[in-house]
DNA sequence: ATAAAAATTTAGGCAAATCTAAAAAATTAT
DNA sequence: ATAATTTTTTAGATTTGCCTAAATTTTTAT
């Protein structure tokens, strides 16, 4: 499999799990910031190799094949990022280009040592859940702030938008993966948040509420 | 750089080593595994970028530029080797591969903490030496087992192959890194030596001894 | 010194992955 | 229902890295 249909695979993948339809040739083009042409040329491809299904006009939806191909491209990611993370002590905004490419070496020793060698994680450093060798994927149930109720205290877990401006912000307001935060007040003119993180109120914006993931807690 | 380009600029690099003049286009084929013809392709486009100095039938040289290119690829690929059997425990035989991938990824300050995290190591598994951020070498004067008067004794800090085959018979003779050796005797009719190693006492063939790196010491 | 052999380069082509522009199909809006 | 818009595909071109085959240069041997 070449770096170019990895990419396309993980993309599908990416798309695919925000979606029961198939995968748009347009949505894959913006992902991979290319053009529809080239992505109808390379879905013909992974389709050649059983990897997709396409039909014309359709879109694409991974075969069990192509399913399990991604996910151990995104598995390799996400376990190259905690290895950043937690042992070269890169910060959780620095982690991504580099494992853009990581993930791309092909050895499946290399990666289930490097399992082994991190204890075995299920969560990448943007509380992403890595798969197993397997494949298998373990769900935490959890919601975005934005959802919380008033009242409600919850436990920072993940975040969506892991941008390096979005985490540079949080890492400003201190707020982090295990973070406790408890939802003071909503405003109904923009859906701003009151809530209290460490000890300390503050104002975040409706917009961050719906990026930062927490679970629930009494 | 592409990827392509770092593997002309590695054989360039190592081909040199052991030659004062221009490296020839059909030791630079031999070694990649490609046609002459591939060679000169890349070999002008390398020009282009002031990686090397060509001229037409004469061979090529790195430049200064070049030279430091080929150290830094060469650096990544060792002190990877050397993540990879410190602290992922593969063995000294099968790094190299997964090295030939990872010498590619793009970022200093991943190498520099990978560096970090390994201590600093100036010798990858196999006793080659790893230059340092700058390019630095750390010269080590050691010689060729072959080459060892009878009655000396060295300790083994290198291979000059280091192909899956040779490194295996090693292991199955617990020859390692670090091992002492002394040279009892010399067959003068195939140039085989019988030598002493942790206690025992073995006849290995000129082949082998030619393979080996000793330091002498008292 | 010149012929034969070896090494190197040039010329022309191929496959992968991409692109632009045009054509075709699907969707949407009237 | 049909026209306008959007999406998708096709056609044809480009770039990179590689190849084979032929031409050229250099080296070796007589």
């Amino acid at each position: 499999m070449t770096y170019s249909e990895e990419n396309y695979l993980k993309a599908i993948y990416h798309l695919s799990l925000s979606q029961k339809q198939g995968v748009s040739t347009n949505a894959i083009a913006a992902l991979i910031e290319s053009k529809a042409s080239s992505v109808t040329d390379m879905i013909k491809k992974l389709a050649d190799k059983e990897l997709v299904i396409y039909q014309k006009y359709q879109g694409v939806m991974l075969t069990d094949k192509g399913l399990m191909a991604a996910k151990m491209i995104v598995r390799k990611h996400r376990l190259w990022e905690v290895f950043l993370v937690e042992k070269l002590d890169f910060a959780w905004d620095e982690v991504h280009d580099v494992a853009e490419e990581l993930e791309h070496i092909k050895s499946e020793k290399l990666i289930n040592k490097l399992d082994a060698f991190l204890g075995f994680p299920t969560e990448d450093p943007h509380g992403d859940p890595i798969p197993d060798k397997n494949g298998n994927i373990i769900k935490v149930e959890k919601q975005l702030l934005s959802e919380m109720e008033i009242g409600q205290t919850g436990i920072c877990v993940g975040v969506k938008d892991s941008s390096s401006s979005f985490l540079q912000y949080l890492d400003k307001q201190q707020i982090a993966l295990g973070s406790k935060i408890k939802v003071m007040a909503k405003e109904s003119f923009d859906m701003s948040l009151t809530i209290e993180v460490n000890g300390k109120t503050m104002i975040i914006s409706n917009k961050i509420a719906g990026n930062l993931f927490a679970k629930t807690v009494l």
